[in-house]
RNA sequence: GCCCUGGUAGUAUAGUCCGGUCUAGUAUAAGCGGCUGUCGCCCGCUCGACCCGGGUUCAAAUCCCGGCCAGGGCGCCA
């Protein structure tokens, strides 16, 4: 690192952003503040690409008519510096931008040490684990600004979706006591010398507040403490939640495929730019979404030599059998009720068949959810059906005798929505800190 | 947790099968020098690496064992 001091910003306050900066702004002074994204020194001529959260622009030192100031700050940069830039804007041909800044002032405000962890410049690509390890200077890549954008307007979909259509936002607690809903590992806290429980999904609570609220939805991190070793698995990940009184799982499947496909048309509409930077093309889902019985996916399986037995859940590889079967949105309904968890309803007609269903994209499973058991002595039974002790349900199950409706609810994954719509095909890239079996930093 | 594959400069890779001119090659980044229109600029020079521990051998980046880490797959994922 050159030995400088950072210059203060005094005053200076962005007036434009890099991308905005045109051929309209010719002849005017502007500010502009970022990074330095790589310098081309051409001797008697230096092109800095400067950098911020909006894209580049080129600023163009020609050395023997700039003052001596600029080009002594010139000299001391390095990539990754951030700077600010005051300038005259220049249009011009050669440029590929077709615009320039010819600098008057150039502060540094902070400085980089090198070399870094990443090649920002791209020419050498880095692998995953090593852009993990240094994230906040892989996040500085264009299409990773890209991706959370997408993310950004994947969320604001969804809640204004859901506002319109009368649901309210909450937020249930993240910290359980040990009466869980049994089955994926949880995380132990220790609460003030109490055993505690990270959450791993908030099913009960939402279910018990449809009493108050009737429709209500979260969007919020969960916890799995499974060893899982996959490309779509996380040890903390983003869930949105929704439930509802009054309804079954046909009406909230409808809500979940036109929520879906009011998110995928926003981005579409809106994100054009981010969606060539990452060179993925999508097309909204066209509805109704096709609707699978569980009966019918293994008979399909069957077909491809998979033989499956009816009860039996369907492994990673039929999964990826029936995403080559049905490479875009469909359901899977009508699971066997033991392969349900205990809060699934299963069917009038069939006990052994269940009202519960998941959101599939391909070989992926983006959602799932279900009509709730609201009948206290059926859920006690499924409780116990399970291995689970209703003593340690009694909270809820005392809600049963508050009037609780008829409901139903689903839960999406925000990062596998996001794999798809950002055509990723590892969830770390869609985390910006992911948390996996062996990673808890940075 | 199991299986497969891998771990070489800041980054990404060649070399490993078949141990010995490997004094470890290349690209890129970084440093220095040169260049007035670059836009993955170019040219020259320089810096910089065999994951850790043990073993076999005259000799280990290379073979063996253990560990750690990574990638993929499987399982788990109510």
């Amino acid at each position: 690192m050159k030995r400088v001091n950072p210059d203060s910003l005094g005053h200076w306050r962005k007036t434009w952003y890099a991308s905005d900066v045109d051929q309209e702004l010719d002849g005017k002074e502007i500010t502009v503040l970022g990074w330095v994204q790589e310098i081309r020194d051409l001797g008697a001529l230096k092109f800095i690409i400067l950098q911020d959260r909006s894209g580049t622009v080129q600023i163009t030192i020609p050395t023997k008519k700039v003052d001596r100031e600029v080009l002594e700050r010139t000299s001391l940069l390095q990539t990754q510096y951030c700077i600010g830039v005051k300038g005259i804007v220049k249009k011009t041909k050669i440029s590929k931008r077709g615009v320039e800044i010819i600098p008057s002032e150039i502060r540094i405000l902070g400085k980089a040490q090198h070399p870094l962890p990443l090649d920002m410049t791209r020419k050498t690509p880095a692998t995953v684990d090593t852009r993990l390890n240094a994230r906040i200077l892989d996040l500085c890549q264009e299409e990773n600004r890209a991706i959370w954008r997408i993310q950004h307007t994947i969320l604001a979909a969804f809640r204004r979706f859901l506002s319109k259509a009368g649901f309210i936002e909450v937020f249930t607690p993240r910290i359980i006591s040990t009466a869980t809903e049994g089955g994926a590992a949880l995380f132990s806290v220790d609460y003030f010398g109490q055993e505690a429980y990270l959450a791993q999904s908030p099913q009960l609570y939402k279910e018990e507040l449809t009493l108050c609220f009737e429709k209500v939805f979260e969007v919020g991190p969960f916890f799995r403490a499974e060893e899982s070793h996959t490309r779509r698995h996380l040890s903390e990940f983003i869930s949105i939640d929704i439930e509802q009184a009054f309804v079954t799982a046909d009406d909230v499947m409808e809500l979940l495929e036109k929520v879906l496909e009011y998110t995928c048309k926003t981005v579409i509409e809106n994100l054009q730019p981010e969606l060539m930077i990452l060179k993925h093309e999508i097309s909204p889902p066209s509805l109704p979404l096709k609707r699978f019985t569980y009966t019918q996916i293994l008979d399909e399986l069957k077909k491809e030599g998979l033989k499956i037995d009816w009860g039996e859940d369907i492994p990673t590889p039929a999964y990826r059998s029936l995403g080559k079967l049905h490479p875009y949105f469909y359901f899977i309904t009508e699971w066997p009720t033991k392969s349900k968890p205990f809060y699934i309803e299963s069917k009038d007609s069939n006990p052994e068949v269940s009202e519960g269903f998941d959101l599939m994209w391909k070989w992926m499973e983006l959602a799932s959810g279900g009509t709730r058991v609201h009948s206290k002595d059926v859920l006690v039974e499924r409780l116990k059906r399970q291995g689970l002790n209703p003593d340690s349900f009694r909270h809820h199950l005392q809600v049963f005798d508050y009037g609780l409706p008829p409901h139903a609810g689903w839960a999406a994954g925000l990062e596998r929505l996001l794999m798809m719509l950002t055509g990723k095909l590892n969830i770390r890239e869609v985390v910006l800190f992911p948390r996996d079996r062996t990673r808890l930093t940075p």
